[in-house]
DNA sequence: CCCGATTAGTTACAATTGTAACCATTATAC
DNA sequence: GTATAATGGTTACAATTGTAACTAATCGGG
């Protein structure tokens, strides 16, 4: 049954569920391709995406593009620096803030794991046909937009808990 | 840039990543009409409504039809027990499995709670015309059963996360 | 200048959640 | 029938995560 003609809370065809079912059953898929492979949780594969496209960003920077929050962020740099797959330097205009690189381990891992997450966003969508996948590009960001402008449903707004991809 | 032409990962852009975003910021939301007003946590909530549907479950279905694992489910029954807000009798059939069942109290705070989360529904598919709120269910179909079938990616099946709605 | 307010980032503690082991009961195989 | 496996459900422990408090550095207004 359409989400637009129900009267009663059934779970399965509530869209908020639906939602979080589709997002958490490709995050685990995906996830699979890191974590036991390479010891990387999701908060560090998502900080080594944004530096692997835009290097010397501070960690504020990193939180606000990945929109986790900045413990977590601080968390995932603390644990890629041990590892070595992240280099942080103090930033010479502002020394509260560092300019984070991928070093060149940190460049090998996200070659490795980036096709495959690629791939299977295509194996995806790979069902839709082309104009199909433009409704929901649209859908998506309508959606989106229209939360946050509905915001935390008339209470002071909590930060977004981290994705899992 | 639609999900399609793209060739780098863009965590913007990715299509895990956005869903991701989408169901959080949409859980969060929702979760606020419940979390401080009814000291109800997202697991207790989603049994909450599916006992309100149909009564006389076991937690084994429960778990079945929320997608959330078994302990999450006896954790949470555990919690509606002791709120009063659940009841549970030992099945006859089976002395393995028991029955549940809200309480009074238990569906007057459905009654409550329910009318808000249909309402954010309502309001956040507004802005979509009636063949996009179909195509947005299609699409949504579409993609779970996609995902489900290429499945977690080449290793064993881990069980998904509870969502959070 | 210089003092309060703001921002970057970390740490400590509490709450949630996942994993595994476990008991009781029922189904299955011989 | 009895041993073995499988299922429902709970508990204990570890790992993650959220919240708040904190330090250090910069900003802004007098």
């Amino acid at each position: 049954m359409p989400t637009s003609v129900r009267t009663a809370l059934q779970l399965e065809g509530f869209l908020p569920y639906r939602l979080s079912v589709l997002s958490n059953t490709i995050s685990a898929a995906i996830a699979g391709a890191y974590q036991q492979r390479f010891g990387l949780s999701t908060p560090q594969w998502r900080v080594l995406c944004i530096l692997a496209l835009t290097p010397e960003l501070s960690a504020a920077e990193v939180a606000r593009r990945t929109a986790m929050d900045k413990v977590a962020v601080s968390r995932a740099v603390g644990a890629l620096l041990r590892s070595h797959r992240v280099q942080r330097r103090t930033a010479s205009h502002d020394r509260r803030t560092s300019a984070l690189r991928l070093s060149s381990a940190g460049r090998r891992l996200y070659a490795q794991v980036a096709p495959f997450a690629l791939t299977y966003e295509q194996e995806l969508i790979e069902p839709l046909a082309a104009h199909d996948r433009l409704t929901l590009d649209r859908l998506l960001r309508t959606l989106l937009g229209r939360a946050i402008a509905l915001g935390p449903a008339g209470r002071p707004h909590r930060a977004a808990v981290a994705p899992r991809v």
